[in-house]
Parts: C-alpha cells; structure tokens; sequence
DNA sequence: ATATATTTTTAGCCATGACTAAAAAATAAG
DNA sequence: CTTATTTTTTAGTCATGGCTAAAAATATAT
C-alpha cells in the first residue's frame, strides 16, 4: 500500500496533466501547499517507484503504473463525494474535504458498494467525471463559460469543486450541472457576464465564468 | 488534531483500562502488535501532553483528558461499525476492519449524521456500547457464557468483535446480540458447553465462551 | 536473601515527509 | 552573448513513529 502523501502527489501530478498544464515542480508545490524542495525529494522516490517519468529540470509525467494509481484515487474521490451529497445529505461545498481524506482509507469493498449504491454513476455533483474501476476516464470536451456569445444558450456541465465559499455562491445562482443559462451580454476588457439562469438574472464575474464549462447549444 | 498512531495508543489504552487488566506497557505492545520500547516512547509523549498518568515502571493510567478523546475515538468505530453494517450491508466480521481506518478521518459532521440517519444507537453490531458525544459511556455488567450454569438460559448480549473468522462462525451458530441461548451441558476441566441455540444445538468451546457476554436468565 | 527471569527503559538507528538556505541549471533580458 | 532572474535541486535539519540491542528495574524462585 501507498502512503496518503504519495497518492496525493500522484493524484496532483494527474490533475495537472489533464489540465494541459506543465508539470513543473513549482506548479505541484503551489496546488499542494508543500515547498518546491519536497517535491523535487517526491519526485525522485516515485521516479524510482516507477511511478512518475522524471529528469531533473525536465518536467515530470505520469507512467502508465502512476496514472492508474492516481485515477483510482480519483475516483474513490470522487465517488465519495457523490455518496456523501446522494446518501448523506451533505452540501455540495462540504463534500470535497471529507473525500479529501476518506479517499486513502476506504476499501475497495467500500468503493464496491458506493457505486452499487448509488446506480454507478459517471460524474460528480460538480460535474467532474469519475473514473471507471478499469482505469479509464472519459474524455470531456467542454467550453468555459466565459467564452459563449452572447445571446446563445449553454447547459452547466462541471464546475470548480474545491472552494467552499464559491460552491455556495454558485449553488445560490442555479449554477449547477445540468443547469441552462443564456448569456444575456458580455462586458469588454474581461469584465463580467450577464446570465439569465430560469426567471433571474445574474452577473457572473470573469474569472468565476472562466472556470464553469459548459456545452453550448446550437 | 492528534495523530492516528496517537489516537490508536490512547484506544488501546482505554480498553485495557475497560477491561479491567493492568496497563503494562508489554499489554499496549502486543495489542497493537508493536515493540515495548515504542509504547515507553510514546508513553512518554502522551504523558508530556497530558493524556495519561506515567512514571516509569508504574503502569499507565488515562487522564480525563486522554480518557475523552479516546472515547471519541471509540465513539467514531463504534457509530462506523453500525453505518457500514445497516446503512451499507457490510457483514458483521468486515465492519471492524474498516472502521479502524475510518475512525480516524472522519468530521464531527459525519458522526453526527451518521448517528442521526442510524436513530442514535447505543450498541454497535457486536453488542459493545457506543460512547455519547459528552464523553460517557454505558456501564454494562453481563457475563461471560462460560460462567452460565447447565439448565439455565441467558441473552447475548457481547461477542468479541475483531476476529472475522470467529464472527462468521458466531453468526451462523445465530450466536448475536438478542439471541437467547440455553446451557444444556458444561463439560469439566474447561471443556466446552452444549448450547440449544433456536432448535439447533452446538457444541461451544470453552475459550470462546468466555468471550460471549450474556445476561443470565432468571 | 540471593540468583534468575521478566519487564521496562534507554540508547541509538532508520524511513517518511516536511522545512530552510544555498548552489546550480534553465530562462529571459539587455 | 553575457548578465539577471526564475526555477529547480542539493545539502542539511527536524518531528514522527517505528525498530534492535543492551542496560536497569522489578518480580520470581530457590
């Protein structure tokens, strides 16, 4: 078994790959709050572990073994928080730090039954997609927010899941997978957005519409 | 937040002290499966912290502080134990395990609605009290089954809970809490004892039976 | 009461996973 | 193309929580 902290440099390294970001030291010691020094130390052992590609300097990347390791952490994860919003009534702001730590503790016994549970089901309640028990992820191809025109029509399919504070705004606006909104106006210069979600409107800051992905509708 | 392997000592401890046997640091060691000179170190730690009485080769004692979090802890495997078995159809010899590896991560918001969904139980599967929120715990007086005399009935009330092997044979000998069991014959020299258990009769060894806990039957 | 055995502690070591400060390599700027 | 800046790595430290082997204290036997 792995250590919590390896998984969690694993499961940070996949995430930044999926976001076509460079994996640079610094950008793994940022997300994870850890100094760059500890990640160059990690980096090296999950090199030898086989886990991760990596040359000094030279960026690091997932083998095939450390990709599967972090998508099973992904998906206790995220099948975790789809329990503890289905099952347990928790609000979707409070579900990632539970997953957070029940991730590295549970069973493949207790995944089993989650999904069983739960009808096994493909994303999130933000909308992230969960991995299959075979290692595999879908693919999604979906467009941030801020880049709809406006006076189309776009359904909320994944929003940002990690911060508390702006999952409840979110929820407050309707802003939730599923969810259709139409971009009423977009203000020039990065400035914000004026959505009609239902009967209300709202205006939706830049960077906020910058993180929402949506699927437009023709 | 105190640490696993904390938390752990100070179970261990508590259930020692429970079990009314003197809290020798070998005691802490086998329990745990860990050498004597790591309980003396973290003897030494817990005691620096005030969570146990300790002077060197006098045993160890819990304060009411140590007593506290341990029964928290007690409280979290305990409540575990029963969510996994009614709330996710784990089998009474699989709770214990997994709940040893929860006990440790969950919020006080999952207790809490764990307790709540569960109806407040004061038992967990294998009969064993759930500590409340304020630190107490239920004082439970029954008998070992081995002490019942021959012709006499008694309710069970407590089974040993870590051994999965011995609860799978419990449970198909339908040897749970609330079972009500008759002592047909105890066989001398600490032999075993023949039990009508429903229609059927069994024959229970002696070492086992000291580990079931009824009431006895007037 | 003294010798023997057991229990507990001390001393010293190791791996994990953090950290800071300084050195080295890569990148950007003049 | 050389200098300045940024990024990354190295070197050395620390706390946690294990370990073994040897010493010390306690308990048991003769």
């Amino acid at each position: 078994m792995l250590t919590p902290a390896t998984e969690d440099y694993l499961k940070t390294v996949y995430k930044l790959e999926d976001a076509n970001e460079v994996v640079a030291t610094n950008a793994i010691a940022e997300r994870m709050d850890v100094s760059a020094a500890s990640v160059t130390n990690m980096m090296k052992k999950l090199s030898e572990m086989g886990l991760v590609e990596y040359a000094r300097y030279q960026g690091i990347t997932l083998t095939d073994a450390g990709r599967k390791i972090a998508l099973e952490i992904v998906r206790h994860h995220r099948l975790l928080e789809v329990y503890l919003a289905e099952a347990m009534g928790f609000g979707w702001d409070q579900v990632d730090a539970e997953a957070e730590r029940l991730e590295h503790v549970i069973s493949e016994e207790f995944e089993d039954k989650m999904d069983e549970m739960l009808g096994y089901p493909t994303t999130d309640p933000h909308g992230s997609p969960i991995p299959k028990k075979d290692g595999t992820i879908a693919r999604t191809e979906h467009e941030p927010l801020v880049n709809i025109a406006p006076g189309q029509s776009a359904i909320i399919r994944r929003v940002p899941d990690s911060d508390p504070a702006l999952l409840r705004y979110l929820g407050e606006l309707g802003l939730k997978p599923d969810a259709t909104v139409v971009v009423l106006k977009k203000e020039p210069f990065d400035g914000p957005l004026l959505l009609r979600i239902g009967d209300r409107e709202h205006h939706l800051g830049h960077q906020t519409a910058h993180g929402v992905l949506v699927d437009c509708l023709e």
